[in-house]
DNA sequence: CCTATATCAGAGTTACTGATATGA
DNA sequence: CTCATATCAGTATCTCTGATATAG
């Protein structure tokens, strides 16, 4: 490490002119090497992130429509379907038309894609425990929940 | 708000089957709506994200090399060459010879330059707050401090 | 000759905006 | 008729890989 971070801005300290690395300036590091290593995590079970990241949210919904799926992922419909079409190409899942409404088509995982996801959050788990060496689990818990927070924030 | 968000995972609860969040996929979509926030703020402001990223390494570098920049921004030599071309375009950095080695050449901040970087800055620190709302400044300073560890643990 | 740096050129990826069709 | 959903098509942006020139 050529350079010790400091959290606590300095800018009364004067001449020395260090500017304070902004939060979203480390949360944006953190995402540019995490999205990184994911790809490569994900890329040999042939997935790309944006991919997972669908896969996930479908299987923490079971069951959706192209529209909600997109909101949850935060893309665009279009971008959503297209994703959803290289997964229904695999047979990762599947495409049903809503019995209540005829326009709308629901999303749902097949086993096979399930089981392509485990794999994936296996593969994800191994980074994710890289990166919290020396943390503790509980510390580890109460972050996630106030990344959760900012979410709430900034969508809201 | 459609849906809570729940901390702790429930895998014991059976056939609810509810796969936990995980870690990463918080942190991708904070990145994810944090990166469009900061691209839409930095618009106006003529930056991409990406060049706002490279001026504020070069702000806290002071100086540095096309290859050095690359490295601290975590992009190829190619694409930090392409940001700093348009910065230089617009006179927000000057490209200065090494005089101990003439083929690097030295990259700097015009003082233009910095009074962008401390507009976009001002509109990255808006951002912030409302993401940081109701969080507890000590809070915030031990979450961004343990996220640098993060990107220490992932980069070694 | 070999390595590192800078930089030009071309390619691939990803998500976007716009437009169209259809069902409620 | 109006709105929402799905989906096709084209576009823009970003970063990467490959190749070339020069300095130590």
């Amino acid at each position: 490490m050529t350079k010790k971070l400091t959290q606590a801005p300095e800018e009364s300290a004067g001449r020395k002119r260090r500017p304070a690395l902004r939060l979203a300036y480390v949360i944006g590091s953190l995402d540019r090497i995490l999205r990184r290593r994911m790809t490569e995590a994900l890329a040999p079970l042939g997935l790309t992130l944006s991919q997972f990241t669908a896969m996930s949210v479908l299987d923490a919904r079971g069951q959706a429509s192209n529209a909600q799926l997109a909101e949850r992922s935060l893309i665009t419909p279009q971008s959503a379907n297209e994703v959803m079409n290289a997964m229904a190409t695999r047979g990762w899942i599947t495409r049903e038309p809503d019995p209540t409404h005829g326009r709308i088509v629901l999303l749902q995982l097949t086993d096979e894609g399930r089981e392509v996801l485990r794999q994936c959050e296996q593969a994800v788990r191994t980074i994710e425990a890289q990166m919290l060496t020396g943390i503790e689990p509980d510390v580890a818990t109460s972050l996630q929940s106030h990344l959760e927070t900012f979410v709430r924030n900034l969508r809201g």
